[in-house]
DNA sequence: AACTATTTATAAGA
DNA sequence: TTCTTATAAATAGTT
C-alpha cells in the first residue's frame, strides 16, 4: 500500500527504516485502538525500535501489570508469578521463624523475661542449666585432651632430647681422637633451636589469657530487639 | 476500509463483534509481523477478546519475559521488578541472620559444641552462667513478689475474718435479748466459706508441682539441625 | 470462509 | 518530521 509494493524483509537504509517503522508504529497503534473500541478488547502492544527505544499502547481500560497476570494466568504457566507469591510466603515463614528464635534467644541471653511466669522461668532455668553442664563438659574434655596432647609431644622431645645430649657428648669424647663430624653438629644445633622455640610457643600459649566478652560467629552480633 | 465506512465504536452485535475482531486480530498480527522484519523490531502484541481469549504475537527474535524485562527497565519504573530482587535480598539476609541464629542457639542449648575452640567455650560458659543467674535472679524476684502478694491477702482476711469473729460473737451475744440479724448471719456464712476456699486454692497452689520439661513459646519447638 | 466494493494505510517524493 | 498522493492492503458488508 504505496506508491510501489515492497518486499516484506529487513529494510536495510536506517533512514528509511525509522521512517517506515515510525509510521508503521502509528498505523499499528490506531489499529490497536480501533480494536479496543469496536470489539470491547483489551490489547497490550509494547515494541523496541532498532534502536531499543521503547514504545506501547494499551487499552485504556486496563494496565500492563494487569495484562500480564492475566497473560499467565491464562497460559497457566507463569513467568514469575507464582514464584513471587512463594517467596513472600517463604519470607514470611522466616520471619516468623526468626522471631521465635530471637524471643527463645534472648531468653537464654537472660533478657526479656519480665512477662514469663514462674513455671517458664523454671524451666528456663532447668534447661539453661543442663546446657551450662553440657558446655563445661565439653571445655573440661577439649582441655584435658589438649593437655593429654601436649604432654605426649613433650615427652616425646624430652626423649629425643636425652638422647641427642647422650650423642652430643659422645661425640665430644670423640672429639678427643679428632673425629669430628660437621654433619652431626649441624643436626644437633637445629634440633636444640626448634625445641627451645616450641617450649616458648607453648608454655605462653598455656598462661594465655581467656577472652570473656570476645567470642566469635554468633555472639553478640544480632539486635535481638523484636519487632 | 470496506464495503462502507464504519464509527469507531463498540459494535453492539456479538456475532458482529466476534468477525471483527478475528478479522482485525489477523489485520494487526500481521502487522506486527511486517514491522518485526521491515524495521528489525521486537514487538510484543497480547490481546484479550471480549470473552477473554487470549491472543499473542511475539518476535521470534525474542520472548514475552524478554520483552517484559526490557520494558520494565525501559522505563526506570518497574512493577514488580525490583521489588522481586529486594525480595530475594531480603530473602537472603534472612537466611543468613537466621543461620547464625541457629548456630547460637544451638550453643547455647549445649548442641555443636565440638569444633569449638576452648576460648570460644570459656566465653560461651560465662555468657551462659550470667544469663542464668539474671534468670534465676528473675525467678527468685517473681516468687518473692507473688509471695509477697499472697502475704498481705492473707493478713487482710485475716484481719476481716478477726472482725467478723468478732461481730459474730457480738451478735450472738445480742440474741440473748432476742435481736436476731438474718442478713448479717448470712453474710458471716458467705464470708467464712470464701475464705475457706481462698485457702484451700491457694495453700494447694504453694505446693504446685513446677514443670519442667512443658514450656511455651520458644522451646524445643524449631528443628535447629544446621542445613 | 470467500468475495469485492470501498476505505484505509502507507511508500515514495517533496 | 510532516504533507501529499498514487497505490497497495485491509476489511465491512454480503453471499
Amino acid at each position: 500500500m504505496g506508491r510501489g509494493k515492497i518486499e516484506i524483509k529487513k529494510i536495510e537504509n536506517p533512514t528509511n527504516r525509522q521512517v517506515t517503522y515510525s509510521k508503521r508504529r502509528n498505523g499499528i497503534f490506531k489499529k490497536a485502538q480501533e480494536l479496543t473500541v469496536l470489539c470491547d478488547a483489551k490489547v497490550s502492544l509494547i515494541m523496541f525500535s532498532n534502536t531499543n527505544k521503547l514504545n506501547e499502547y494499551i487499552s485504556p481500560s486496563t494496565s500492563t501489570k494487569k495484562i500480564y497476570d492475566q497473560y499467565q494466568n491464562a497460559l497457566g504457566i507463569d513467568l514469575w508469578g507464582t514464584q513471587y507469591e512463594k517467596m513472600q510466603e517463604q519470607l514470611r515463614k522466616l520471619n516468623d521463624i526468626n522471631h521465635k528464635l530471637r524471643i527463645e534467644i534472648r531468653q537464654r541471653r537472660g533478657e526479656g523475661l519480665n512477662d514469663l511466669s514462674i513455671d517458664h522461668l523454671h524451666g528456663l532455668e532447668q534447661h539453661m542449666t543442663e546446657a551450662l553442664n553440657g558446655v563445661r563438659g565439653r571445655k573440661y574434655h577439649v582441655i584435658k585432651t589438649q593437655n593429654e596432647t601436649y604432654r605426649k609431644k613433650v615427652k616425646n622431645l624430652e626423649e629425643r632430647h636425652g638422647n641427642l645430649l647422650m650423642e652430643y657428648e659422645a661425640k665430644l669424647e670423640d672429639r678427643q681422637y679428632g673425629l669430628v663430624d660437621n654433619e652431626a653438629a649441624v643436626a644437633l644445633a637445629n634440633g636444640a633451636s626448634n625445641l627451645y622455640a616450641f617450649r616458648l610457643h607453648h608454655g605462653h600459649n598455656h598462661h594465655h589469657h581467656l577472652p570473656n566478652l570476645h567470642l566469635g560467629d554468633g555472639f553478640g552480633v544480632h539486635e535481638l530487639r523484636l519487632p
